[in-house]
DNA sequence: CGACTATTTAACGAATAATTTAATTAACCG
DNA sequence: CGGTTAATTAAATTATTCGTTAAATAGTCG
């Protein structure tokens, strides 16, 4: 049973970030063409690689010994909605009490027609 | 001097996301009614707390002894965009790739005035 | 097959993060 | 002031993460 990391908990890490960021202006890379990018081992990157794998946000295809990295616009969008869906909540929120306050505001001139 | 921790190491944390999402549908909360809302200590999750303002992505105000906090939807956007620029970049890259292929397709028709 | 190439997994230490209990700060109220 | 309430910081502990070196897997090529 493979552990799924969660997409918030892999883009917490600057140098996975830096990989999606690459991957974002590249078609595609290889495992060693990432490799070569930063100072760490390859090992190190290759855990980081396993890491984004799992919360889906990068693909592989594999291609003879070579594994073909691809970033995963789809999973980029998720962890956009939920950004976006937090600000929507809030500004939802704000059109709700303005809508009591129009209420309130209709008591006071005792024209109340609002139901429960 | 006072460090500030990067808006994605705060919300990588699931305790720190369900605050989020809490106050994004309250209008505001104080420390207190955030404390009972889990199942660990107030010190705990007044820890959480800090680390949403250093990311600036809570808003404080102090009201006698109590600390009213509020969503900073500012902040929120600031994420957003993140992703959303990976996206575009993404895209853009494929148009890129399409129009160096209108470029070949012209060639081999011999229609070459494309400058290096 | 055996050597080589590309990449991953394993084992482990060091650094970082989360949680707990204890102590501290700060504002209120009689 | 002294006691109480609200919240934070400090110290200690445990858990998680990141990086390293070493070993393993898997595909290629002579």
């Amino acid at each position: 049973m493979h552990e799924s990391t969660d997409i918030f908990s892999a883009i917490a890490d600057p140098t996975r970030r830096s990989i999606l960021e690459m991957l974002a202006d590249t078609d595609s890379l290889t495992a060693t063409e990432i490799y070569d990018r930063y100072p760490v081992s390859p090992q190190a990157i290759s855990r980081h690689l396993k890491i984004l794998r799992e919360a889906k946000l990068v693909m592989v295809e594999k291609k003879a010994q070579q594994r073909i990295y691809r970033i995963n616009p789809s999973a980029m969008a998720e962890l956009e909605n939920w950004s976006m869906g937090l600000r929507k909540r809030w500004n939802r929120r704000l059109d709700v009490l303005e809508q009591v306050l129009d209420e309130e505001w209709d008591k006071t001139k005792g024209n109340s027609e609002s139901e429960e």
